[in-house]
Order: C-alpha cells, then sequence, then structure tokens
DNA sequence: GTGGTCTAGACCACT
DNA sequence: GTGGTCTAGACCACA
C-alpha cells in the first residue's frame, strides 16, 4: 500500500481521516491497538511528528486515548460516537451546501441517481 | 449584509464564488458591471488587493472582461459558460465524492434526494 | 525581559499560560493583536514552531482567533471566558485536592492565612 | 477499587504519593509490610516495573526499607519524616502558588479557608 | 508581513 | 518498546 497524499489538505489531516474511516469500516475495532507513531510514519513514509499530529487530533476527538509507554488505543464507543458526529456535520452542513449548489446549476435528480447507482458498485 | 468568510477556502476564492454564483442566479446580467474593487473591499471588509485577486481569477476565468477606465464587465455568454463548466466539475468530482461519502455514512441518496426536491422548490 | 522556562511543562504551554495571564490581567485586551509568532519566537529565544503551538491551543481554546494574514487576535468575551473557566477549574479540582492536603498535613488554617498576607504584598 | 490515574504526573509518582498519603494517615502503620510488587501491580493494573519503580522512590526517601527475602516495610520514623518534608514542601513551594493563584482568580482566600474548615471537619 | 506545514534529527520520560 | 517535545531550516498560501 503506497500511500498518496493529496495537496488539498495537511497530510496529518488526510492521516487522520485514515484512521477514523477505518474505525468507521471497522477495521480499527474499538480497543484495538493503532500503528505506532513511528511505524505508521515509516510505512507513510513521512515524518513521525506529522503522524504524532494525527494521532492528536484522533485524541482531541476523543476517538484515541493514550495509555503511557504503550501506545494509541481506539477508544470504546469511538465508532458510535464517530458515525454520529459525522452524520451530523453531513446533514447540518454538507447537504445543505450540495443541495443549494444542485439546485444553481439546474441538475436532474433522476440522472444524479443514476449517476450515483453507475460508481457505486462497490460497498 | 455582514459577509462571514470560511476557513476552508482563501477569501478571495469565495468571493469569487460569490460572484459566479450571482451570475447563475441571474442577479448579475452579462454586461453588467461589476462592483469596484474598492467598493467591494469597502462592503465585504477584505482587503482591496483579496478583491482585487478574486477579480483576477474571473477575468483569467473569461467569465469576466476590464474595460479599462471603465471596470469590470460579465462578458457575453459568460452564463452558459460557466453553467456548463461547473456542472462538468460537479460530476465529474464533486457527486461522486459526495456519493461515497453518503454511502460510508450509511444513508440513503435517494431519499435525501426526493427530500431535497420535496422541500425546496425554489432556493 | 530574559524568558525563563520551567522544566515541569512543555515550552508551549508556559507561553499558553503567559499569553491567558495577560488577558486576565488585562495587559492584553480584547482585540489586541498578540505578538506575531516569529517576534515572539525571538524575543522567547524558542523555536517559531513551538511559539505556534501556544497560539493554536489559544485558537483552540477559543480565546484567540486567527485572522489571515493579518495575525492572532484576542477574541471579544475572552476575559470573561477565562476567568470563569479557570475559577470553576480552580474551585472544582484544584482547591478540594489542596484541602484534601492541607488536612492531612494537619496544618493550621490561621498560620497560612498569615503566610499568605505576607506575601501578598502586591496584587 | 479501579484505580484511575491522572495523566499530569507518572504512574509511578502517583503509587509512591498513594503509600505516603497511607503513612500519614495510619492505614500503613511503621513495621508494616507493604503489598509485593506483584500484587501491587495486579491490583492496580499497572506494570510491576512501574511499581517496583515507586517502591524504590520511597526506599531512596528512606521511607520503606527493603529486608531481603521478606519483602518491603515501613521504617520506624517514617510518618514523622514524611510529615515535616511535606509540611516544608506545601509551605514553601506549593501554598504560595496557590495564594498567587487565588488571588489572580480574584477570589478569598480567607472565606475560602474558612469554608474548608467549617465543612470537612473531618476528610 | 502573517500563520501553516513538513522534514530531519535529537533528547526525554514513561512502561 | 511507547509518545512528547524541541530545534533548525525550508517552503507555501494568504492578505
Amino acid at each position: 500500500m503506497k500511500p498518496e497524499w493529496r495537496e488539498d489538505q495537511p497530510i496529518y489531516r488526510q492521516l487522520r481521516d485514515k484512521v477514523a474511516e477505518a474505525i468507521l469500516k471497522g477495521s480499527l475495532q474499538e480497543g484495538d491497538a493503532l500503528p505506532s507513531v513511528r511505524n505508521i510514519a515509516v510505512e507513510m513514509q513521512i515524518n513521525p511528528l506529522t503522524a504524532s499530529k494525527a494521532y492528536q487530533e484522533l485524541v482531541a476527538e476523543e476517538l484515541v486515548e493514550k495509555r503511557r509507554g504503550l501506545g494509541m488505543f481506539v477508544i470504546a464507543g469511538a465508532k458510535d460516537r464517530l458515525l454520529s458526529a459525522e452524520r451530523k456535520q453531513f446533514l447540518d452542513e454538507e447537504w445543505p451546501t450540495m443541495v443549494t449548489r444542485i439546485k444553481s446549476l439546474g441538475l436532474d435528480i433522476e440522472e444524479l441517481l443514476k449517476n450515483a447507482e453507475r460508481e457505486g458498485g462497490q460497498e
């Protein structure tokens, strides 16, 4: 797995998002240890400090806890909390913006739906 | 009208988007003059240089032209060009991303779209 | 003013505390600009990144806001918010611990009071 | 009894403090044996090495002595020595800091102390 | 000018 | 082993 970083966001933010997604998908279960800062830095080919910054964001969001000398672990309830927080964020902010945009572009709902099905083979 | 700027994009980009939106909505007709850089800077409470940068973007996109000594004007055909460009951008990039996001949150795209249609027939 | 850093806390935390104290004391008024990251780094003889970390803490606490391209500014209401937050922290956590400690050491209240007056010439 | 560890101090220091407190309170009398490193490690859910480090601190402070093959025991005179050492530490360092803090928060030291006296005659 | 990000490398405390 | 902190120096976007 060769990580590729987008330019539109800082790397640490993207790494945070990757971990959050892994929690949502269940590939990181609650109670699981995250890869160590050093390991993930090597794997992702980034500076350990950058990786650490991503982890600190997760700690601040209370999705992950630090156990001193042991590492970082997914907090119990993290998945639920994350899911509801993201849904709220989506429904309150992202989707209304998107709806406005769709309308101002005069796009056809049916067409968008077909579009969504076409690419949505996976999941 | 107190403008509020988001943190996720530079101000000049957001101003550019506002103007583009105005063209799409028709509140800025083709041939209309844009507010002067100075005026809009005062009104939006931003640095004139920032306002100027927004206008330069619009010029680069060929939505607006500078008439020396007169100001900036919406180019004929701007609305159509803008509409098709934004539609392409939307369908190629924004919508697929949004679809992925909706699915990862376990939400129902069809329901969201139908709701959007029902609620705000006109924004 | 030659800054001296204690060993018991990271520098960025101590710098954050200095700024917070300046807000409490009023030497930094609401709306005032903080010294730039670079300037304070030079003045305090620390790395700009360390200074930046202190400022980011203050932003996270909503005591300070970033105005892009301009610098950091004390938010309106920062002083009040800070004062009540610190009082709460003190009364809920620090003081009860201190009381327990005083009792377990069997110290005399009157003596402590005299002590407090003696050093409390200022303020 | 589920021990909870604060983040502001290393676990071994907090454990040392717990033992010292027990000596002050008399729940550990002079001559008493301390729980074995292994037992306390299990009970407190910490690494035995961490527990051992706490005990070593107590030995270094001459509050506790190791009797080979038998375990760790509270030294005669430990309580008095501890009491005077902690009082000195408290009056010289902790109390002055606390007084400064109370004043900077605009709170009334006398009132706080009187309240403390009235409420919990015994902790 | 402003702050933000990243790197490379060092040192530290904790478990 | 773990994460945290700091430095020195670079580059970038924004106003």
